[in-house]
DNA sequence: ACCTCGTCCTGGTTGC
DNA sequence: TGCAACCAGGACGAGG
């Protein structure tokens, strides 16, 4: 589950790795997985890769661009050992010879060529939130006033905050000692506060440890992150809260798993 | 306005 | 042990 620290890893590292490549074939090996034509990408020279939230945007200096998501299981990755593996659906092969791998077993990301990469960037920047570390205190302060929304479902909702899923909204909730299905409204100015600090601490040991690898994500020379490793609370059902020692719960709160200490969060 | 549920998809885990 | 049912959830759309 690519979210804002796996993505930012893996953009950091695409920097070193394509800026400056020029695309010489796309082979599309799951039309799923890829919408436009490959054939468009032929000659295109890569000259910046962005982030908005959990989307990748690849600039070509022609000005067409490219939107990748990883979805779940997706992973984009510069060893060739990916070349022969099950569940590679994209292959970019640069006239250096390098080649990018677009690889992802459950096929929900894809890649999109755009013939204008500013109307791409426009169109996202419409859509989704700011990154936790660009929102203002008064916009989050307007934003939790006026909404009954629990409070887990209103921070992972892209167009309040870009980039936060399911593993750093419950850690930093729990960070925040804030229980996920309180209403929104219901928590004082203090309180936004310290959950707005937790989940920019968070993601900062996020990006720090490069990505949670609990499941199928991989940077792009295809190593595991270490943030499973320190996990607060998510996936940590019946383990011992770090703060009091008491058992961990799961709940589902909007449709997904939700970990919190009844003890340390109200 | 917001909630739940279904959809996409596969592989690992659980349960009988 | 074997196999089927279940579960993971990012984004989006339908229906309530």
């Amino acid at each position: 589950m690519p979210e804002l620290p796996e993505v930012e890893t893996i953009r950091r590292q695409l920097l070193k790795e394509v800026v400056g490549e020029v695309i010489e074939e796309v082979e599309v090996r799951d039309v799923k997985c890829f919408e436009g034509k490959a054939s468009e990408l032929r000659g295109e020279k890569i000259v910046k890769v962005s982030r908005l939230g959990k989307y990748l945007i690849f600039s070509f200096e022609s000005g067409k661009g490219m939107e990748v998501h990883l979805k779940m299981t997706g992973r984009l990755v510069v060893d060739d050992e990916y070349d022969k593996m099950a569940h590679t659906r994209v292959v970019i092969k640069f006239r250096s010879g390098k080649k990018l791998y677009y690889w992802d077993t459950r096929k929900f990301g894809y890649l999109r060529v755009v013939s204008k990469v500013f109307r791409l960037l426009n169109k996202l920047r419409e859509k989704l939130g700011p990154d936790p570390w660009m929102a203002k205190e008064e916009y989050i302060l307007g934003v939790f006033r006026k909404t009954s929304r629990a409070v887990k479902n209103v921070i992972i909702d892209q167009k309040v905050l870009a980039g936060i899923g399911n593993i750093y909204a419950n850690d930093a909730l729990w960070l925040a000692r804030v229980r996920p299905m309180r209403e929104a409204k219901s928590l004082s100015k203090r309180e936004v506060n310290r959950l707005m600090d937790a989940i920019r601490e968070v993601l900062e040991r996020g990006l720090e440890t490069k990505g949670a690898s609990n499941d199928t994500y991989r940077d792009v020379y295809g190593y595991q992150g270490g943030y499973q490793d320190e996990f607060l609370v998510y996936g940590r059902t019946n383990e011992k809260c770090l703060e009091c020692g008491e058992g961990l719960e799961r709940v589902v709160v909007g449709g997904r798993g939700t970990w919190f200490c009844r003890k340390c969060q109200r």
